[in-house]
DNA sequence: TATTGTTATACTCTATAACTATA
DNA sequence: TATAGTTATAGAGTATAACAATA
């Protein structure tokens, strides 16, 4: 195994510091935008539009849990909060029984229609205004080769899953 | 008001997406390290780490509620906690009796120091190890930057303090 | 009166385990 | 048996408002 030097370097240490400092005061106006423009938590948010960019709007409830790291029964309870608010539908899988396909309604996209206008205004002036294009395309780079590298390597508890028979999906293209 | 564009750019979109992203995995991964190696929630060990750097290992209540984004109400929660824990003390402070000054206990600083390996592990592994030493300190400069950003335009909720300025009496709606 | 901090309380979110039903 | 999802439930965290003490 490769060992990772026990200290960070000052620099690292640096972008961490900085990083977790942007990273918490972005979340938590977005956090506020969403509640206050659609009553929206982040995690529904989320949902919502994973959903609008889902083929037919709509996808499987267990693949939804996968994708936002989200207990199962955390996930049910959401979608329960946004069915009472029609702003999604839960119905069977015709395929297999036992799936449940969520779908995002009309409804559900006008209240994405209705709160992204500020949201991308909240991250526009909180994260890329004070930076040069340059700067984004290069946090755009890093921020990807770093995303990458964590769908790579799943944090050990998320593995336990997908074991033998159906191997998940990953986003890099085998040739 | 500056105006800004109302959309992202595709490479405004890919930063952010990445960036949020990565943000959600580390913070998942963290927290699960620390409650694992030292019962502690992200932002217990937040708040002890800021005693500890702190002069003297302590600091005000309410310095520490700004500092930390919190609640005064939640930040009593969680001090309350800690000080059951006996990782901080609570006391007034000499100078001004209606403040809380709290500091970090031995057994504070001990638990910090268990927790703090596995800590740099995670972030180290997760955040840094695809990472090449120029894009570290490209990092390290781009989140500083936005960071110095956010601290210079407070996202308006946390501004309503410092002015002793009557500037806001005039949205007030009175009966 | 204004500030500091606590308390009382209500609410949201998340996770674990037990359960149902399909496969 | 294994998987998908829900339910029951318990616990953590947060915020708001009322409050007491001090300035």
């Amino acid at each position: 195994m490769s060992t990772r030097p026990p200290q960070l370097s000052p620099t690292e240490l640096a972008a961490y510091f900085a990083f977790t400092e942007v990273s918490s005061l972005l979340r938590h106006a977005v956090e506020k935008q969403l509640r206050e423009a659609g009553k929206l938590s982040y995690v529904q948010f989320q949902l919502l539009a994973r959903l609008r960019d889902a083929p037919g709007g709509s996808q499987r409830m267990t693949d939804l849990a996968d994708d936002l790291v989200y207990s199962r029964s955390g996930l049910t309870y959401q979608a329960q909060l946004l069915e009472q608010r029609r702003l999604l539908t839960r119905a069977p899988s015709p395929e297999d029984e036992r799936s449940t396909i969520a779908a995002i309604t009309d409804e559900g996209r006008e209240v994405l229609a209705k709160v992204f206008p500020g949201h991308i205004e909240v991250v526009s002036s909180l994260l890329f205004e004070s930076l040069a294009e340059q700067d984004v395309e290069v946090l755009a780079r890093v921020m990807t080769q770093v995303s990458g590298h964590l769908r790579a390597n799943p944090p050990r508890s998320a593995t336990r899953k997908r074991s033998s028979d159906s191997a998940r999906r990953v986003s890099t293209r085998e040739p």
